[in-house]
DNA sequence: TTTATTTAAGATAAATTTGTCTTAAATAAA
DNA sequence: TTTATTTAAGACAAATTTATCTTAAATAAA
């Protein structure tokens, strides 16, 4: 065995997280950003990146623009109440913090699978981490150089 | 989007833990369990949980014995010892409490992605419960009708 | 209006995970 | 020793995720 994509989210998922956060920085700046400069700042494959992003643009977490001087950007007022769980559910679902830990269709308290307490504590906090984490948060880390995007 | 496969764990662990908990509820009893009888019992593709079982096999976690009333069991004296951390790290290896939860190659304390902090509580939560859980007390929640692997 | 630039959308391809099938090896019983 | 049963191992196939490529649509500037 050994698997490569059992990391918490899928790379959808991931590149999803980084693009926004970036281009969320960039907003900050009052600056639109063409998916070129996003791939760039994340390292993350360009037309698999655009296609994600779209599905947020789709979602109305990010705003876009078409055509010369277009790009990305997320709006000022959105920014502070976008969190981590929005776009995780938009990308991944919220199978992760939903689902049942052994993949049994139906697990709930009454009829539990075997792990099913031991997995309740920590997918509640799980989510209440994504709740509580905005985008805004995250691109002023990312902006002020506590944080980094590319290693 | 919308993706299937973000639980928590793969289908080959998911199938794993089921089957590791079925067999090691009749080792309980003294009994050899058939990978035919497993499946039946926890719902999953025969070939393939029987290759996931194989591998568990290789890491010493369960026993095997060839040939007709042969089958797998778990050593009685290794049951209380073997949890859930052995199972899950056997199969998906660890990078779901180890790895970045961006997916950074290099992430730690010193140069951290934006999520580093947010992550460290979640993941080491996840560790100690993975860690403290044994075989041993699933099973027994599974034999005692407290849990069930079907639905 | 034409051209260049950029996102949108969908077809296609590659990689990985999930799943099946076939044959070999081991073992117990007849 | 032969046969039947069971796990072991590896080839093969299907499904899903990841990634690329091509064409369309939108928009700004010349």
């Amino acid at each position: 065995m050994a698997y490569q994509n059992l990391t918490m989210f899928s790379k959808a998922c991931e590149y999803g997280i980084k693009a926004i956060i970036y281009i969320a920085s960039q907003s900050m700046l009052e600056r639109r950003v063409k998916i070129g400069e996003v791939v760039e700042h994340i390292d993350s494959p360009e037309a698999f990146t655009a296609k994600i992003v779209g599905a947020l643009v789709k979602e109305n977490i990010v705003q876009s623009v078409t055509g010369p001087y277009g790009g990305f950007y997320i709006d000022k007022y959105q920014m502070g109440q976008i969190t981590m769980i929005d776009i995780v559910t938009a990308i991944d679902g919220d199978s992760i913090f939903n689902g049942c830990g052994l993949g049994l269709k139906d697990c709930d308290a009454e009829q539990p699978c075997p792990m099913h307490s031991k997995f309740v504590k920590v997918r509640a906090d799980l989510k209440s981490m994504l709740n509580s984490t905005s985008i805004f948060e995250l691109a002023e880390g990312l902006k002020s150089g506590k944080s980094t995007l590319m290693r």
